[in-house]
DNA sequence: CTGAAAGCGCTAACAG
DNA sequence: CTGTTAGCGCTTTCAG
């Protein structure tokens, strides 16, 4: 199939060229009788317009580059989704970039989108991400740029996050207003800012309850289901009293909660257990799983508006970034219920 | 700050344009020396590329589309994983878009595709999609194209697949074998391949051991927990006599096995359940339950696989469309064996 | 209302 | 080994 341009269109009516654009575009100095003309020629001789031409031309390529650590994590699919599904909406399309957590990798991320002419990046950081990462030369190339979730403390630009300090807070607030005494919070070792704003809810929550804090009931480590079996049975071995467990995601708090079950703790009569993210089967296992929904499709619909109207405005880093804060919402299921 | 070319490079050096193209295309005909130094000025400059303008003059953009349903989905976020994987190790990128199981929508991914000159289309059609669907167009102009799972019957194109009659086979094969005898099948209402292959593999497994087909055990809706709750309730109300239930997915069958636990019936013991998907949850609920693993991630990796072979190759239709199919993982588990 | 012409930044053939 | 030249298919001024 041969490829049909403006020009082949033009030559079929006898005009020229830059008359075809403007029809196709529609421009208002063109007469409907030409409109109709063109656009009828070109459906049928399947013309397509050139995307790569018109973005070359124009500077602006309609694509967004959206860079997530990895999509097989269900969190960031829904938010991806919630992106595409605006986005699309608004006429830009998604270029989809994963970092598999590596800074390295997310750095050729970033190299891609700037090559490929991105009109805007929208990303959540690595695990391995230090500081700005290489999201830096991108506000300084003045290309717009915002971020979900994991945002990099060092950079200002909009984001849209939940308080995850609410979050650690409300989470322990309720297993202590359940009567829970001696909670353990299971974190990451990494020093991602979200984490570590989680923490301090919780030991805010400890505070302002008159709780000690414990450095025996904090545990940092990598999350997993692994791994919520493994604090558990490392807790039970060391003989650490407790009879409450938050951990950082759901994972984790399955872990937990299977392990305790192992070892003959009741969940919740003896140990509450409260996690982090809503992942589907929290509502699904038995006891259901008490924690923290993160808005995950709500986010990518916020951080897509929210740089829609920014790239609108024009200037986009010559105002104050918004910070759009989500409340997450605590879910009090059967596994914090006493 | 201002946008460097190739042309501002060559100023700098005292050198045509050309050059520095192939210089920093790695071409043989340069100098080390020249070369050296093209980079290292490039760096200083912060030179970046342009993908737009090197698509335009070569015809490639390096640029796979991925049309899926939705991303929400977690065995379409896996596979799109698993895809994006190994496309980015081959320097392709993913150009991302989701028919939301719309085929208006579907066309209008299409049309942005072919617009976007993209490398290749690799997709999954909408449950509305009839015939060929807007692929038809794709395959015309010649434009590299592959499906996974959900591949249109009436295109014979490149495809990775699980073998979904060998599914339904497996599932409704180990229910007899465990001794159930009356196995209600819940199918999708859509006239969809994969969902009638299931269907016939249930079937087929019936007549293989002597069970007779009965149309009040073959249920046809959509597919949800709820609709899952729905047929047991249904079922019961009209008295249907069943012991045994497969659904086509796993969320059908969590909602089968929680109105089966509400009727007072116990799984597996009276009832033997089996899903389709291997979603998360499944190994995570209380009685675990039996599925057919769909091998998400490989479906991706194989599919991307595929499509890279063929367009290494060239004359990508000129071969035989080759269809991968693989062989679903049985798992079986709490809610089937007794 | 339509035409002419320049150029976006690169690739690649042809010359030397 | 390096330079010259001609586009890729569009957008967008400037003319008429």
């Amino acid at each position: 199939m041969k490829k049909i341009t403006i020009l082949d269109i033009a030559k079929e009516l006898n005009i020229t060229f830059s008359t075809v654009a403007r029809a196709l575009n529609d421009h208002p100095a063109i007469s409907a009788a030409t409109k109709k003309a063109v656009r009828e020629t070109a459906d049928r001789l399947g013309y397509r317009p050139n995307k790569v031409a018109s973005s070359l031309r124009s500077g602006k390529t309609k694509i967004i580059g959206v860079l997530v650590p990895r999509l097989d994590v269900s969190f960031f699919s829904s938010v991806v989704h919630g992106i595409e599904g605006v986005m699309n909406e608004n006429g830009y399309t998604i270029l989809l970039y994963q970092s598999q957590e590596s800074a390295k990798q997310e750095n050729k991320g970033i190299d891609t989108f700037l090559r490929s002419r991105v009109d805007g990046i929208i990303a959540s950081i690595s695990l391995e991400t230090e500081g700005a990462g290489g999201y830096g030369e991108v506000k300084e190339r003045g290309i717009p740029l915002a971020f979900f979730d994991r945002a990099p403390q060092a950079l200002d630009v909009p984001s849209v996050t939940i308080d995850d300090y609410r979050g650690g807070f409300m989470a322990t607030e309720h297993l202590i207003k359940s009567g829970y005494r001696r909670i353990v919070h299971i974190n990451g070792y990494r020093n991602m800012h979200i984490f570590n704003e989680r923490l301090r809810g919780y030991l805010d929550a400890l505070k302002q309850y008159g709780l000690p804090v414990d450095e025996n009931l904090i545990v940092k480590g990598d999350f997993s289901l692994e791994f919520g079996r493994h604090c558990v049975r490392d807790l039970l071995a060391k003989g650490v009293e407790f009879d409450a467990v938050f951990t950082l995601e759901d994972f984790t708090a399955m872990g937990v909660v299977q392990e305790l079950k192992a070892a003959g703790k009741r969940v919740p009569k003896e140990v509450g257990v409260v996690g982090f993210a809503n992942e589907a089967f929290t509502s699904l296992v038995s006891p259901t799983v008490s924690t923290l929904d993160q808005r995950t499709v709500e986010m990518g619909e916020e951080v897509a508006h929210l740089f829609l109207k920014l790239l609108k405005k024009g200037n986009y880093y010559s105002h104050k970034p918004e910070k759009i804060i989500l409340e997450p919402e605590l879910l009090i299921r059967e596994s914090s219920s006493r």
